[in-house]
DNA sequence: GTATTATCTAAGTCT
DNA sequence: TAGATAATAC
């Protein structure tokens, strides 16, 4: 037998074998998915299917760039480089570079990052003189994102009367508008966002058969991993590219399935074989990750969602520990006790930092792990939150490369016009936008010609916004000339930003200033590496030189989970949830198990959004190897303010004999008196399990919000006595005298006297007011 | 046009 | 709480 085929189980094998035709593997957590994949590729290369027909699509560019070093080791060869491995964004991207100018692209294009889509949409919301209540770009990027993934152009939306319908009845039935100008102005900036990615592509396909058959020939062999999270634009454009020959292989697990949010269609992974009617189904069932215990905690728990592909997970690992669960005061109080339990695992079981994950539901949760972290002295680092790209400096550099590569790039015009400052404001910035949209030109045409249109502007003005435009050409010049890093140097140096953070002495300066160092060895690393791609790259027929446009390719499409390692850290991670699909640590601690967060509360409307609640935790569950941990904190802050939470429903799913609860802890909780009546939950203290067993989920009656924390809770809210006339203390303006109270809660305000500053009027939920008496 | 201050408002997950 | 925006003063 095969060197490769003889390291798998017997169901693995099968997997791996099949190589002609379609195939479904349904993969529980654990149970070696990625061994699959890999395998199958280096099994495929080793039975002579040239690399170059091989399209793996992955979850991110890491897996990929990782999956690709497994083979190289697994067939000692370097044959694995010519497999095309990457996202679906990246892969496409690559294609709309290479192919988008029938579709008007040039290759160059911009990708819009969200940040970038959700500014356009606000610039278009004012324009049209919407209400930006009802019209927040935030919705209204939803809507369209949405629209996208179901393969719905601009112009489809505005003619579809279903669609106009169901905007009116939303109270917005602007939306059409407004989609139908995003696009246009995307479009005239040579910008595409994530979803036109996607979009894009399977215009092209659909338009251009001739194209079509290009990827269908080139592309003989597909593979998919996390089948369950594909979109219904994913899922057409896999159709048509795997339509000729059929060799298509999706790995997936439906109870995984995460992203409903971003438009992931599970009916996909459900009607594979509906499809593909020839097609295989294979089912790993075996966990080789996880302990009994923790495999059982999880079967329990996912046992409560409905309409699964019926599967048996089960394992050969040994009993291990019950999950052990703490539960906690506060969410400080939370930090503190997973920071001490890391510790006390460390000197006990000699764990070292790396084998330990915190996740969480929300990117907020990270601060208190962080700051208990810090203090215990134990290293961490966080994956997602504002990524590193996201960053206001680094996003200001970024679009300085950008007007360089994409002049036309309107976003990133707007972004650096008077960054750092140079005396065009918003007046002068207004005006040209105007002038613009009027004669149909991009910003950075119209500054061009600043001087030939009549824009009503000062000479002054339009003396500066030229001398930007001979600068920024003056990049645009050397943009083939140097290599990246050169480039970028110049242009830190020319465009004054590198003086002006230098400049910024402050603790965040220096901060941002170090990330603009972390910037710029990225480039330094990439033009390194690129030279050594250099000959391969000839090889493919490519054009690599290392050149700024070839470094900003991906760069809005690299997450936190792709940036590589830095070298032998030993930190404890930290994730959402979500940023930990595909991952597994030794020691996991799952934290902020807690009504009205996980599961969120905007998922307890519905069903579907609840079971997607349900296979999150599932997911959590499942990535710990050895231990696992949950907690839950009974009050947390929240918008501001503290209040009261409920251990989460999924806690009891659980089947208790997978469970042992700490004792509770008994620091000195605050002393609370709660106003009778007011609480609809007589239980913020959950002492007993059984007491919360009775009380906290009645049906599906949605939980009332529990936000009255009481008037002794703490001290800095402890305002509902408060009365005119009363000496209070603020933080900032001293002491003074209550001479009103107005409104109603939660926006009660104050009118307050302060000697040293007069009448102030302040709203009690923000500020800190200490009574006096 | 810009710097400073006050006020508002958002907090779900991600390519 | 923190970041964004509006209002205000210069």
């Amino acid at each position: 037998m095969s060197k490769i085929l003889s390291q798998l189980n017997d169901v693995q094998r099968l997997a791996v074998q099949q190589i002609e035709g379609a195939q479904m593997v349904i993969a529980g957590a654990g149970s070696g998915k990625t061994r699959v994949l890999t395998y199958k590729i280096a099994y495929m290369i080793e039975q002579g299917i040239d690399p170059f027909n091989i399209l793996s699509l992955t979850f991110t560019n890491k897996a990929a760039r990782e999956m690709k070093e497994r083979i190289y080791t697994i067939i000692d060869s370097s044959e694995a480089r010519n497999v095309w491995m990457g996202t679906f964004h990246s892969v496409f991207s690559r294609i709309l570079r290479a192919e988008g100018e029938v579709l008007g692209y040039p290759s160059n294009f911009t990708i819009y990052d969200t940040d970038d889509s959700k500014r356009l949409l606000k610039a278009i919301i004012k324009e049209m003189q919407l209400d930006d209540k009802k019209y927040t770009p935030g919705i209204v990027a939803n809507r369209i994102s949405s629209a996208k993934s179901n393969l719905i152009t601009a112009a489809q939306y505005y003619a579809s009367s279903n669609i106009f319908t169901a905007d009116q009845n939303a109270q917005r039935p602007e939306i059409r508008e407004i989609y139908k100008t995003y696009a246009a102005r995307c479009f005239k900036s040579s910008a595409m966002d994530f979803d036109d990615l996607l979009l894009n592509t399977y215009i092209l396909f659909q338009k251009f058969p001739e194209i079509l058959y290009k990827y269908q020939e080139k592309f003989k062999y597909i593979l998919v991993d996390e089948y369950q999270d594909t979109n219904h634009a994913q899922y057409r454009i896999l159709r048509s590219l795997a339509d000729r020959y059929q060799n298509l292989t999706v790995v997936g697990d439906d109870a995984q399935s995460i992203y409903a949010f971003r438009g992931a269609n599970i009916r996909n992974i459900l009607n594979f074989n509906r499809d593909y009617p020839e097609a295989k189904t294979i089912k790993l069932e075996q966990n080789y990750r996880s302990t009994k215990n923790i495999v059982g905690a999880a079967n329990s728990l996912i046992a409560n969602n409905k309409g699964q592909i019926p599967k048996k997970i089960w394992t050969d690992n040994a009993e291990g520990d019950k999950i052990r669960i703490f539960i906690a005061t506060s969410d400080n109080h939370e930090g503190k006790i997973v920071a001490q339990s890391i510790f006390d695992n460390k000197i006990t079981h000699h764990y070292k930092n790396r084998h330990f994950a915190i996740l969480y539901r929300t990117n907020a949760q990270s601060r208190a792990m962080e700051e208990a972290l810090r203090h215990a002295g134990i290293p961490y680092r966080i994956y997602g939150g504002i990524s590193f790209y996201g960053r206001k400096e680094i996003k200001d550099i970024l679009a300085y490369f950008r007007l360089t590569i994409n002049p036309k790039d309107d976003e990133a015009f707007k972004r650096i016009i008077n960054y750092p400052k140079r005396g065009i404001g918003n007046t002068s910035l207004q005006k040209m936008i105007i002038a613009a949209n009027n004669k149909n030109l991009s910003l950075w045409e119209t500054a061009k010609q600043i001087h030939r249109l009549n824009i009503p502007l000062h000479s002054t003005a339009k003396r500066k916004i030229s001398d930007f435009v001979t600068m920024m050409e003056s990049f645009q010049a050397q943009l083939h000339q140097l290599d990246a890093f050169a480039l970028a140097e110049l242009i830190l140096k020319q465009s004054t930003i590198q003086h002006t953070l230098q400049a910024d002495k402050t603790i965040e300066g220096i901060g941002r200033m170090d990330n603009v160092e972390e910037l710029l060895n990225a480039i330094q690393e990439f033009v390194e590496k690129d030279k050594e791609d250099e000959e391969q790259a000839k090889f493919d027929g490519e054009e690599y030189a290392g050149t700024l446009d070839d470094f900003m390719k991906d760069v809005a499409l690299m997450t936190d989970a792709d940036k590589q390692d830095d070298g032998d850290s030993d930190k404890v991670s930290l994730m959402t949830v979500h940023a930990a699909k595909g991952l597994e640590f030794p020691v996991v601690y799952v934290v902020g198990l807690e009504e009205n967060l996980f599961p969120s509360f905007m998922s307890l409307n519905s069903r579907p959004e609840l079971e997607e609640e349900r296979r999150l935790f599932y997911v959590a569950l499942t990535r710990a190897m050895q231990k696992a941990y949950i907690s839950y904190a009974e009050m947390r802050y929240k918008w501001g303010e503290l209040k009261f939470s409920e251990p989460s429903r999924f806690l009891d799913e659980i089947d208790e004999k997978y469970l042992e609860f700490e004792n509770r802890p008994t620091p000195p909780s605050p002393k609370i008196s709660r106003t009778a009546g007011t609480a609809p939950l007589n239980k913020a203290k959950p002492a007993s399990r059984l007491q919360r067993n009775q009380s906290f989920f009645k049906g599906n009656k949605r939980l009332t919000k529990i936000s009255d924390v009481s008037p002794a809770a703490t001290p800095p809210s402890n305002l509902k006595n408060l009365k005119t006339g009363m000496r209070v203390k603020h933080g900032k303006f001293g002491t003074g005298k209550v001479i009103a109270i107005e409104g109603a809660p939660p926006n009660t305000k104050a009118k307050v006297q302060f000697p040293a500053v007069g009448t102030k009027t302040l709203l009690l939920r923000f500020a800190k007011l200490e009574i006096l008496e």
